[in-house]
DNA sequence: CCGATTGTTCTGAAACACGGAATGATCTCT
DNA sequence: AGAGATCATTCCGTGTTTCAGAACAATCGG
């Protein structure tokens, strides 16, 4: 029997002052009404109602035992009512991460026509380059460039990125444009190096195998848009990302160069953990921002 | 499910951050622990822990139910276990009922020596020559004088007593001893008239069958005492239960009469409400007062 | 004195919860 | 890097628990 089942019916007993009324509120049977409350005796050792069958009154314990019980249900019902009602509504708090540069750009803004929209949410933006564990740092959902390893989690694909070469058109004046991946070994390069980007550059063309091409840097950063930067100063070619140099690329200020040989797109994901049971504030960003996400971020490819 | 034991295993999961090693503590298997932590956020209608295989974490939600969980539950083992100790434990209050005379004479000292023995046990003492509805009146024991009517209670006798007729040795010495119930025809009495004594005094003899005498009474009162202070001033006769008289009889202020035709004895009982699961306190009380009352009050016959 | 109502006990039946096996995922040890 | 171990989860057959209804005992009102 249920341990706060049994107190409901024990009380509902001592309000209406009969066994068999108070047993249907609850849908139960005379006899599974005296059972209940002749076990919960039992257990405590003591008699709770003092009864014939056409009187009833409480003991001391029994008085006690529903003062305090009242109190325990009415706590009970609020915790209960409280976290059903809170799952339930727009409200709490949503915790987000994303890459830097993609974040600050694209998903910085998103958040706050989100947020004007549902004024009871609140929402941490932790934008970091590295692989971080959504579990551990309990995160609601990851904004992912890449293919998706983490079997348990679940992803929405949002867009896809690529992986391109560009450099200056001064640069490329003074040096030439590459042809074909081969033509690099004659090319400076800045890489950009990080934990999603490897060193070595990949191709590949429709009319050729796979290819991987180690490339002579002169200067290797960690940080896109130190690349990026010093790329557009004439340093040499640079890999990145499409979407880091969307608005150069647009402005005419770099220039993508091996186009017909660039790899297959990366998928952007946006990436949580189980789709069962997700409390409606973070469906409603998921929604959103999948919505959102492509027509912001990836209308330049 | 009980409502409160998936609070404790989720608590559990919550401190151990494990699964199985929760549902050990409690006997539980693997499967038995995912599946009610699956139905409690089920009902929820929200996640309370994100959790992959090997790691785990508290959603918002999840962290402010086991907030209030831990007062919960902390609450209801208190309420509980308090039900519980003080039932065990000789402590809390017993309410007598007795009728006035015996009560005042022979249960109050008796009360007071108990009382000494349990310093945590308070008591009430009703005087009452009603007959008082033990289920109304919350009264957990009551010396009874008579035969047990009512078949819900449960009784343990403690003596007998008997209705004998007396008189004052001077009013004897003026007016002649009785030696037949017939003989009160000519005779003055006081009667004792109450609840429990109807006006009609019975006799029987064992030559003889049982026989009702309308005593001519120039008096009647309700109250005992008086019948017998009028009889020791000498007034007449007039028929009490026999402790009534104990000390007068024995001090030789008053005379028995009519010995041989008294019908039988009335039993003295302690009366209480049903037998299963009486506190401690009241089965202490009861075996008590079962093993003094015969000496202290029935000595005499 | 009789019928109605109530708490209690008993018994067969149905719902429920349980544990073990199988699965997929992840960590650790070698 | 591979293999074993650990972990949460789902499915399914089974056993226990719990229930409702009937019979009963007690009490009260007419």
């Amino acid at each position: 029997m249920d341990r706060l089942e049994e107190l409901r019916l024990f009380l509902a007993i001592v309000d209406s002052g009969k066994f068999a009324a108070a047993g249907r509120k609850f849908a139960r049977s005379p006899s599974s009404t005296t059972r209940i409350v002749a076990e919960l005796e039992r257990r405590l050792g003591t008699r709770l109602l003092q009864r014939t069958t056409r009187k009833l009154s409480l003991t001391d314990s029994g008085a006690r035992l529903a003062a305090q019980a009242r109190r325990l249900l009415a706590d009970y019902d609020d915790a209960i009512d409280g976290a059903i009602g809170e799952a339930a509504s727009l409200r709490g708090n949503i915790k987000l991460s994303a890459p830097t540069l993609f974040g600050s750009r694209h998903i910085a803004p998103l958040v706050r026509a989100f947020l004007e929209r549902h004024p009871d949410i609140t929402l941490q933006l932790a934008l970091e380059d590295r692989l971080v564990d959504l579990i551990d740092e309990r995160i609601d959902i990851a904004l992912r460039i890449g293919h998706l390893t983490d079997s348990s989690l679940r992803a929405r694909r949002v867009g896809e990125v690529r992986r391109i070469v560009v450099a200056s058109p001064d640069y490329l004046k003074r040096h030439g444009r590459p042809r074909r991946p081969d033509d690099l070994a004659r090319h400076h390069a800045v890489t950009f190096v990080n934990q999603a980007s490897p060193a070595a550059w990949s191709f590949q063309h429709k009319h050729g195998g796979p290819q991987k091409v180690k490339v002579s840097s002169r200067m290797e950063v960690n940080r896109a848009e130190t690349a990026i930067g010093l790329t557009r100063g004439g340093m040499g070619l640079t890999r990145v990302l499409s979407y880091q140099v969307a608005g150069e690329l647009a402005a005419g200020s770099l220039v993508r160069v091996l186009r017909d040989y660039e790899v297959a797109p990366i998928p952007v994901q946006l990436v949580y953990p189980s789709a069962r049971l997700m409390a409606p504030r973070i469906r409603s960003f998921l929604d959103f921002a999948a919505g959102e996400i492509p027509q912001i971020a990836f209308n330049h490819l």
